[in-house]
DNA sequence: AATAGTAATGCAAATGTTTTCATAAAAACT
DNA sequence: AGTTTTTATGAAAACATTTGCATTACTATT
């Protein structure tokens, strides 16, 4: 057999088979301009003889850095994660980095222990979803001396560097954009907002504007759901079938507006005509729905690309302070709202 | 200041906090039961006091597993892989496990990439997509002495252990269905299948019916679409408004097929009514849709978990054997097909 | 031809752990 | 009280690399 997988195949074996020392084979990898071209010939043919693997830990136990990323989301199987996780790993990767990835379902103990275990890997940065974490985990990440970042949530005081968008001021939008066509009886879907500023924010965003409105809200029509669309057309349903019915719905993102207009083709109710429907996130395919979605852009791809440039610079040393950078958000139009003259 | 956060801290700062020796201190992590409580005490105090996190690339270094796993998607951002991301995440976190996530976007070479950066990080197990890999590729994972899984196909005679469904059999389900109900005007819209093992198993099954029924594919009718709403619905718009249009259309998948629901109510057909469709999946929402997706149920947090389990005991020495899992598929018969009797 | 400079390589120390082996102290037996 | 056993701890080697320093062998300069 030409290669003994059985015997480990280490810097050493490599030197052995190329006729070298260590060091060689090292600086070969390293500062290939330090070694004689003949002998990096020499080294490479054993290292592809030997299959030979570099070991990373053993680089990194140099204090060379580990090239790795952890990345700590509320869950991965979401549509607004997935795509901001996607551009995140897009990004980092093109930098020569490797993400580690961790999910902890809305529990911040879990993303504590998740933090932790990055840690002990010596992760070279660190990405965050919001700002609403333990006391611990910022006590933790501010021991630590590598960059970190929060997607998804823009404040100008944040405890951490941030990349997102205002998510008050995407509530503001929503809920001028149906106050503004007439609307009053307004019914509002919105996830837990316990542990998730973003929601939170958004529903805050909206309550302002009712409250400057003069409007207020309905009980029956302030609805919850998880991040689910089954979830959300249930909850639709209940609201759309009280007594009587609001003549628009506000929804905490997009996958909840979707639930509405599942419920509300459920019970033959018309959107644009008899329904108005804002979502917030303009996630993809929202644009695609018949009617397409009126909704507030966030720009996720935009947020994950961002924010892994700004982590991978940090790392390398281009980078240096603390940013704060708030994404462009809007309303767009589409097809589900319609102004509304009713009485009120 | 009690804790300088400026000198390194290692177990060296650790042992001589405590007034012990670095052994000790190891051994109070390793082995708790061999040390005296009392000593015991201190080194969590000094642990605490200073922050200490433990270096994993120093203990594996030593032999001691990284307690990493490489997983390799062509994409995160898609509800299907997202699933089982989760849902694998999920199991082998429960076993201590963190992975190293990496897409490559039905790109093969950036997939030996991928692989070839985990195993310079020395991860204990690797998980991929399905069965179209590099020749390389295989030879680089059959050289390693980890375990390695793929999932979502499954094959009697597949090189690496598979947990997975039989895609054909989908395939094959899904065209048995509509040609049982009497269609034979029948479109396909299918994803390019180019190192797409699930894609391309998927449609033989669906032209090997087709092919028993004498049916044959007016090419017209024969749409490509790469994974996204947005092109799954302006292809389906093309198929729909061909110079007649099929009776039924099979969709490579839940999101395909939600891109033909989407396009058939914009040319105001009605579903069932006019037009029937089937996509395989049932994909989270698949069942929420109005009138409710007809598909193929692929057991995606099935696949993930298990997967993820069959790794985490492999690593650990639980299990040794390679394992070839075919998930049960079944047809899901929902609102989105009816019989027709129309003129051939 | 002698000297200085440069290119290529090797030796050995350092990195942060774990673990084996040795040793000391304490506890349990006669 | 002396011996054996048990418990608790430390010293040092090992793990797979990188790198500063030393050394050797050329090449160019006087």
């Amino acid at each position: 057999m030409s290669d003994n997988k059985m015997d480990k195949v280490d810097i050493f074996a490599v030197a052995k088979r190329a006729n070298v020392s260590i060091s060689t084979v090292s600086r070969s990898f390293n500062h290939p301009e330090l070694v004689n071209p003949t002998t990096r010939k020499k080294i490479d043919k054993a290292v592809r003889k030997l299959g030979y693997i570099r070991n990373r830990a053993a680089q990194t136990m140099h204090g060379i850095r580990s090239g790795t990323i952890g990345l700590v989301v509320p869950t991965i199987d979401h549509a607004i994660f997935a795509e901001v996780i996607q551009a995140f790993s897009d990004s980092v990767d093109a930098h020569g980095f490797t993400i580690m990835i961790a999910s902890h379902g809305y529990d911040l103990e879990r993303e504590y222990a998740a933090l932790r275990k990055f840690l002990e890997h010596r992760v070279d940065g660190l990405a965050l979803i919001g700002e609403d974490h333990s006391q611990e985990t910022y006590e933790l990440i501010e021991r630590q001396n590598i960059p970190a970042v929060t997607m998804w949530n823009y404040s100008e005081t944040s405890r951490l560097s941030c990349i997102g968008a205002d998510n008050k001021m995407a509530g503001v939008l929503a809920a001028q954009h149906l106050v503004g066509l007439g609307h009053r009886d307004i019914g509002l879907l919105f996830p837990p907002t316990k542990d998730n500023d973003r929601a939170r924010h958004r529903r805050s965003g909206v309550q302002k504007i009712l409250l400057n409105a003069g409007i207020n809200i309905n009980p029956d029509w302030d609805a919850e759901s998880t991040y689910s669309i089954a979830d959300a057309k249930s909850a639709a349903l209940r609201l759309l079938r009280s007594p009587q019915r609001p003549s628009g719905v506000l929804c905490g993102n997009d996958v909840l507006a979707m639930g509405v207009l599942y419920a509300a083709w459920a019970c033959k109710i018309n959107i644009p005509e008899d329904l108005s429907v804002v979502g917030i996130g303009d996630f993809k395919g929202s644009n695609e729905m018949e009617p397409a979605l009126t909704t507030v852009r966030l720009p996720a791809r935009e947020i994950g690309r961002l924010a892994g440039n700004y982590l991978s610079r940090s790392i390398t040393g281009d980078l240096t302070e603390k940013q704060r950078v708030g994404c462009a958000i809007a309303l767009i139009e589409r097809g589900t709202c319609k102004p509304h003259f009713g009485v009120s």
